[in-house]
DNA sequence: AGTTGGATGGTCT
DNA sequence: GACCATCCAACTG
């Protein structure tokens, strides 16, 4: 179980940065349809990265999962995260025991600081993009926050890694993230 | 503290 | 066959 604390808004067609900037495919897919589902693919050939698709259908429209703050089951988060590194790695051995203890010093609250990271720990893959994150019956759910919980400080940046999309969409302030969050991925820049 | 390069595979031209 | 909504180790200063 964790808290999302940092995402990413891809928005419509005509949005440069995001999957539906050529249209429908089958891997985008999802983001066409209902709010609600996932949406994940694959990115630089290892990572699994999650989107929770929004708007109505009809409207390519998604939110990236860059950053979760793990809640409960920190273990099972590390022991995930062992799982798709040492899977990765079969070429350079890079034995599963040093990946363990190395990840035995992160701490818990940046075990799921970036994108990929989210993948991995949470057992992300791509068999679940299209899941139904509202359903209760889903290995995945998306849950609202408990409701006496105060409502945190949310900041707003660039998004990462898609400056290829170029001006108004590279520095649209589409990265949401809760403010002084130990748990984000890396903080917003300054200008 | 900041920069660089390697790992790695699905997707779309 | 090029392009990535990334991460980490190994470097430089």
């Amino acid at each position: 179980v964790g808290r999302i604390v940092e995402v990413e808004a891809y928005l419509g067609r005509d949005d440069r940065a995001s999957h539906a900037r050529f249209g429908q495919t089958a891997r985008n897919a999802p983001m066409f349809g209902p709010p609600g589902h996932a949406y994940v693919y694959l990115v630089y050939g290892m990572h699994r990265c999650l989107n929770i698709v929004v708007e109505p259908s009809g409207v390519p429209a998604a939110v990236l999962v860059r950053a979760v703050r793990p809640i409960e089951g920190f273990e099972a988060v590390r022991e995930a995260r062992v799982r798709a590194e040492a899977g990765r790695s079969r070429g350079t051995a890079t034995g599963e025991a040093a990946i363990r203890e190395r990840l035995a010093r992160v701490p818990d609250d940046r075990l799921a600081s970036g994108p990929g990271l989210v993948g991995a720990g949470f057992d992300i893959h791509l068999a679940l993009s299209g899941l139904d994150l509202l359903d209760p019956a889903s290995p995945l759910r998306l849950e609202a926050a408990p409701a006496d919980e105060p409502a945190p400080s949310v900041q707003a940046a660039r998004r990462i890694g898609i400056d290829y999309a170029g001006p108004p969409w590279s520095q649209a302030p589409w990265r949401l993230l809760i403010e002084g969050d130990r748990a984000v991925s890396v903080g917003p820049e300054r200008d």
